[in-house]
DNA sequence: CGAGTGTGCGCC
DNA sequence: AGGGCGCACACTCG
């Protein structure tokens, strides 16, 4: 059963026959058809679903429009398509929001308002006839069923929040920084390592947080730096540089997840963060305010199950170079991961001497890194595995000439701007300098590593949208109808990582779920090729104790 | 004074 | 000559 919603919440046509109806109570409607396991197809999950959630209704499938149409626009398996040949309209904008009261006296005058809200039942219909139409119609519906589980999934966790412990932040907070401090003040513990960092370069009145000042005066002081990051700082032996990094490390706790932002973030006990579902080009999501994706390590101890709860961490071992030498289909690499660590395999298989030569050389391979260490073991890498070293040489030689490349399921890179193809097509022309035709290599460089990238980051990002949307439906069966927020629920995600909120009683059976779902996710994604993708799984009281 | 840009650093 | 992000802050500009 599919049902379709307006851009107002109306019922305007059901596809299994029912009469196009409408309804005023949108969540009563909802909660009546949750037997039938309709899938909603709606233009944007982000808009109708939380207001659901508030209702007390769970939507177990949709079809977000609106993430879909950004895929099938550019995906390769659908190029042929109407979609995809229609020059771009509202589908490839966000859903228009109403306008706030102030802005309405603006807008009085327009006679002709534009067509806000286009036919979802229409575009409905145009991305079942691309996805009929493709080339791999599984594997780009497969794409756009878990991007809008995805989807289903931001509005859950933000719901849900993830458990936070405003006094252990706050401990954490007063053990590295000081006491809180008045608004405008430096933490006594943080205005104790400035006094270092001033003594060491004989500067009292030095402004640390500017860069300008501070690396005028590091190199008054006999340091030959050309920036005051931490990187650079870090090969000089001068008494100024133990301090300065202690205080850039301090103070980046205190602007990014200091008592400022527990205030803004954390309302009664949860932090609520707002994920974007294809926020990132290769498919990755994003946030929007509070830096959940970036939530660094020295305040995950403030994340506390509640009473009686448990949380259960999970992150997918090595993601990135298992899922190329899945893709790659390379047996020796895929044997090398099997029996747990990747990194020993490879060792072990007699291609490289250390699991850190290992581990560097994947790096440099997925990201087009050519210096170093990584520069160095990568022709040893290409000879034991050379698809999967193939692989993303031939994405990253693909992105030089331009072209784009696909993931696993389908989703496609954009096109280099047109000032690049122009900088390439110049720098073959009569008219190249020396120095147009080198900035044109680096740009196409530069595309290439974008591309070689691309495949593989996104990719794993589809592993990891299998991988949730089956915990999601195992935690959903093991909820047996009780509200989902009174059962294991999950209430964290991280690329590769994720943590389930869990009544103590119930952690060994989600031990369970998080592993049988990634299983299915290798399967979903590479079978018949049998791939490993071990999880380290932790269950704990804080986020803090895991790994 | 606010908007836009650059730097630096957190996460994967 | 290392991929993808978001955020806070300093700084510049109008």
């Amino acid at each position: 059963m599919i049902i379709l919603l307006d851009h107002r919440g109306g019922l305007t046509a059901s596809i299994d026959g029912g009469p196009a109806t409408t309804v005023d109570n949108l969540a009563a409607f909802v909660a009546l058809h949750e037997r039938s396991h309709p899938r909603w197809v709606w233009d944007d999950t982000s808009w109708w679903y939380p207001p659901l959630l508030e209702a007390g209704v769970r939507v177990e499938r949709c079809w977000d429009l609106r993430l879909c149409h950004a895929i099938l626009r550019s995906s390769l398996l659908t190029t042929d398509s109407t979609l995809a040949r229609a020059p771009r309209g509202a589908w490839d904008e966000p859903r228009p929001r109403p306008r706030a009261a102030a802005d309405d006296a603006l807008f009085a005058l327009d006679e002709e308002p534009r067509e806000e809200h286009p036919d979802p039942v229409a575009e409905y219909a145009a991305q079942r006839a691309a996805v009929e139409g493709s080339a791999q119609p599984a594997r780009i519906e497969l794409l756009l069923a878990v991007e809008s589980a995805g989807a289903l999934i931001a509005a859950e966790l933000r719901h849900a929040g993830l458990p936070w412990d405003r006094d252990a932040h706050d401990a954490i907070l007063t053990e590295l920084l000081g006491p809180r401090p008045r608004a405008g003040e430096r933490p006594e513990k943080l205005a104790a390592v400035l006094e270092r960092v001033s003594a060491a370069l004989d500067m009292p009145d030095l402004n640390p947080d500017s860069p300008v000042e501070l690396l005028r005066s590091l190199r008054l002081a006999g340091l030959n730096v050309n920036s005051t990051g931490k990187w650079e700082l870090r090969e000089h032996d001068h008494p100024v540089v133990e301090p300065l990094l202690e205080y850039k490390s301090l103070a980046r706790l205190l602007s990014a997840n200091g008592w400022a932002w527990l205030d803004a973030w954390v309302v009664d006990g949860r932090f609520r963060p707002d994920y974007v579902p294809g926020g990132v080009v290769t498919g990755r999501w994003a946030t929007s305010g509070g830096g959940a994706l970036q939530l660094p390590r020295q305040i995950r101890g403030a994340v506390v199950a509640d009473p009686g709860w448990s949380l259960v961490v999970a992150d997918a071992s090595q993601l990135e170079p298992r899922i190329l030498a899945a893709l790659a289909g390379d047996a020796a690499m895929i044997a090398a991961g099997a029996q747990g660590d990747l990194y020993a395999g490879m060792v072990a298989s007699g291609a490289v001497d250390t699991r850190e030569h290992a581990k560097v050389g994947m790096l440099g391979a997925m990201y087009g890194g050519t210096t170093g260490a990584s520069g160095q073991v990568l022709p040893r890498l290409a000879r034991a595995f050379p698809q999967a070293i193939g692989l993303v040489e031939e994405a990253a030689r693909a992105g030089e000439r331009g072209e784009r490349v696909m993931t696993r399921l389908g989703r496609t890179s954009p096109l280099p701007s047109q000032a690049w193809a122009t900088a390439q097509s110049d720098a073959g022309g009569e008219l190249a300098t020396a120095a147009s035709t080198a900035q044109a290599r680096s740009r196409a460089r530069a595309w290439g590593r974008f591309t070689r990238n691309f495949v593989v980051q996104g990719t794993a990002a589809e592993w990891a949208l299998c991988w949730m949307a089956g915990i999601r439906r195992g935690l959903a069966e093991l909820a047996a109808g009780a509200w989902f927020t009174e059962s294991a629920h999950l209430v964290f995600f991280l690329h590769d990582e994720v943590v389930v909120h869990a009544p103590s009683g119930q952690a060994d059976r989600v031990v369970e779920i998080v592993h049988e779902a990634a299983a299915d996710a290798g399967r979903l994604l590479f079978s018949p090729r049998e791939v490993a993708f071990p999880l380290t799984v932790a269950v704990v009281r804080s986020y803090g104790e895991a790994k």
